[in-house]
DNA sequence: ATGAATAAAAATATCAAAAATTTTTTTGGA
DNA sequence: TCCAAAAAAATTTTTGATATTTTTATTCAT
């Protein structure tokens, strides 16, 4: 339920009514309002005592919002990783930028199916992921987990048309990233992390 | 129900059992459960899908990382305010002081019950509310709450004594963050609200 | 004794229906 | 026509019961 939910695609701002989703899920309206509360957890949904959930709204201000906040967490979890993290960290930030690059190649090739998308969204967050994992601090992890699917979520509700070289663009920063990362050069890192987000500003 | 389990004092890591507090709140099974997902989302307990709730565990090393998390939100939040905000912001900033101010001036006066610490917890809050209100970033400001809510529950459940002149110290702190916030000095309120929290890395 | 396999107990998740609340529609008077 | 009160409809919350899963206890062979 919790899984087939979390990738339903709800127009932005809408009311979502137990009672409609019950029939498309074949389950009690109880285990969606269950499963709703979950995802309002982690930000998909909102959640108002008495008068129920609706999908987050996007506008350019929310995303925005979004981006910059990304960034933020971004930016100290990876200035604390540099300062802090070990070899393992090296290691995993590297193996995550190897999975991540290789879709990204493929994808450049051949085209992007929905399918890929996906694949790719999760290798990006372990990337992401990877990059702040040093950091010792779990609430910074988590919530940086929580505002990523935030801002894939409005990513998808935007409809947002990839140009051809969207993803070029993208595998370029996402090298940068890297390498200031494995140099310890936090400024660098910094400037990289903000400079990968900027066009969501 | 909300409202009586949030405030609800339960041993720090403890599982928390919604049979065991049915019989306590007089209600049944599910609406615990319910509420539990909802104080989930505050971060106040912690759920596993199929294992069920725990009070958040306590430990010098989760107090800190709270704490320092704190810190980002709030340096962050503030410096944001100070270039973005307006007169609003300083009325509001100004309000909350002064109604947290009187507060901690009758506190010094008389003891200190649980009841006045409840009023002064919320006021307390109210001014770090204040103070990041003109960042413009409703993420920034919804997860402010929900780190400052477990600051205070790790507070709490440490059972911390406050000595004669801590709230001498607070008092002296909050007066700090206030100046420099008006006076929209940026570095120097950052550094006031790191020294204001200081004791507890 | 040890440890895997099984059985019993406890806890969690789901369900369908009743109760409470909010929202919408209808009605009646200015 | 407009507004407020009342009624109706729809939605959310709670409940008690049932099904599923996890945890604990017991058995049995090594």
């Amino acid at each position: 339920m919790y899984e087939q939910l979390i990738n339903a695609v709800i127009p932005a701002g809408s009311k979502i009514k137990p009672v409609e989703l019950q029939s498309k899920y074949g389950c009690s309206t109880n285990t969606i309002r269950d499963t709703l509360l979950r995802l309002s957890k982690i930000g998909l949904v909102t959640f108002q005592m008495q008068r129920g959930f609706r999908a987050r709204e996007t506008s350019p201000e929310k995303r925005s919002d979004i981006a910059k906040f990304r960034v933020l967490m971004e930016q100290e979890g990876a200035a604390l990783s540099i300062r802090k993290a070990g070899l393992d960290w090296e290691i995993r930030l590297n193996t995550a930028h190897h999975k991540l690059s290789h879709i990204e190649t493929l994808m450049t090739k051949h085209g992007l199916t929905d399918e890929h998308l996906l694949v790719w969204s999760y290798a990006e967050f372990e990337f992401h992921d990877a990059l702040i994992s040093g950091c010792a601090s779990d609430i910074l992890i988590e919530t940086h987990g929580h505002i990523y699917a935030q801002f894939r979520q409005q990513f998808v509700a935007q409809g947002r048309d990839f140009g051809a070289n969207y993803f070029e663009s993208i595998i370029h920063e996402h090298a940068t990233i890297l390498q200031a990362a494995l140099a310890r050069n936090e400024e660098a890192c910094k400037q990289a992390i903000h400079d990968h987000m900027k066009r969501n500003f």
